[in-house]
DNA sequence: GCTTTACCTAAACATAGGTTGAGGTTTTAG
DNA sequence: CTAAAACCTCAACCTATGTTTAGGTAAAGC
């Protein structure tokens, strides 16, 4: 009720959400044809924002700093009951699935980091054996869940791999 | 001197390159205006390169692997005594400078995960005190040095800074 | 010798996440 | 009331990392 017609609560206008959200005008805009977030309009044509835009503009950021993307972000605020701005509760379930994305992106290049630490000593760089960047490699479908975590091997089986093919 | 006036070794057209590499004959195109990779022509205008571009292209798939940018694996490439093609031990001390800007990321989504766990407790996601997305925070500049690993106090701040303000 | 395949260049397109500019309107301050 | 500041839309531009397309040339197979 109390999203669809907004009446007497104070309203902002995009500048000063701008500047109390630390972001630009054009940010804003932007925001708002990705469906991110909402404005009314005043008789001028003028954006209005309830002030809650600056709860859902941080949870964006939130996101966006934790490596996620806007359109990713869009689709979790698009599955909140009504869409409505995320309360105290919503975020900390936002932000607990966000987390665990995070883990999977730390755990990635956790792995990389290991194999790298391999391939030093190795030196190989074959195009053919090295798991650096064998196509079908531990790290093949980087975003899709923590599959290349199960096997931990490939990481020492680049010791001895030097070939002659380049 | 093996350089600049190639002779008699043999030569690989763009197209066994790419097949050799995995990758599109266009990313070959891309690479060399980019002056990551370099080519002589023959008689009729095509590309022909010498063998060790593959390493060449093998070390670029790595650095990019490990998140560094096409930009700074050219810079890097460009510090080799005669921009030589990387040999084993070139290759290990790359990797291992690569691997340190890939260990500062690794710490950044590290710290910004122990922020939102802080966050999370704390809900309140306040434009001016929440660690999680204040512009002077932990993670202002990210992309220079490891300055924001400091101060693990403020992922604790977050605790308790529920504000009125949004 | 003819046809198919490979190759050439240049420019446009794609995606993400915006920023900048032009030209015009509304609101606000003095 | 007037001028400046803020706002509006739409389109072009930006970086990064390539891919696609169009129109034309070279090389290779039979």
């Amino acid at each position: 009720m109390s999203d669809s017609t907004p009446r007497d609560e104070p309203r902002l206008s995009v500048g000063q959400v701008a500047k109390r959200a630390d972001v630009a005008v054009s940010t804003l805009h932007f925001y708002e044809t990705k469906g991110l977030i909402r404005s009314w309009r005043n008789t001028g044509n003028q954006r209005r924002y309830k002030k809650d835009v600056l709860r859902r503009i941080a949870v964006i950021k939130a996101g966006q700093k934790m490596g996620i993307s806007l359109s990713e972000i869009q689709e979790t605020l698009g599955q909140l009951p009504q869409s409505r701005t995320p309360t105290k509760e919503d975020w900390a379930n936002m932000s607990r699935f966000w987390q665990a994305q995070l883990d999977e992106k730390i755990a990635y290049m956790m792995r990389v980091r290991e194999m790298v630490d391999g391939c030093i000593g190795c030196g190989c760089l074959s195009m053919k054996s090295c798991p650096m960047y064998n196509p079908d490699d531990i790290v093949a479908k980087e975003s899709n869940g923590a599959v290349w975590l199960e096997q931990p091997e490939q990481a020492r089986a680049a010791k001895n791999c030097y070939d002659k093919e380049n």
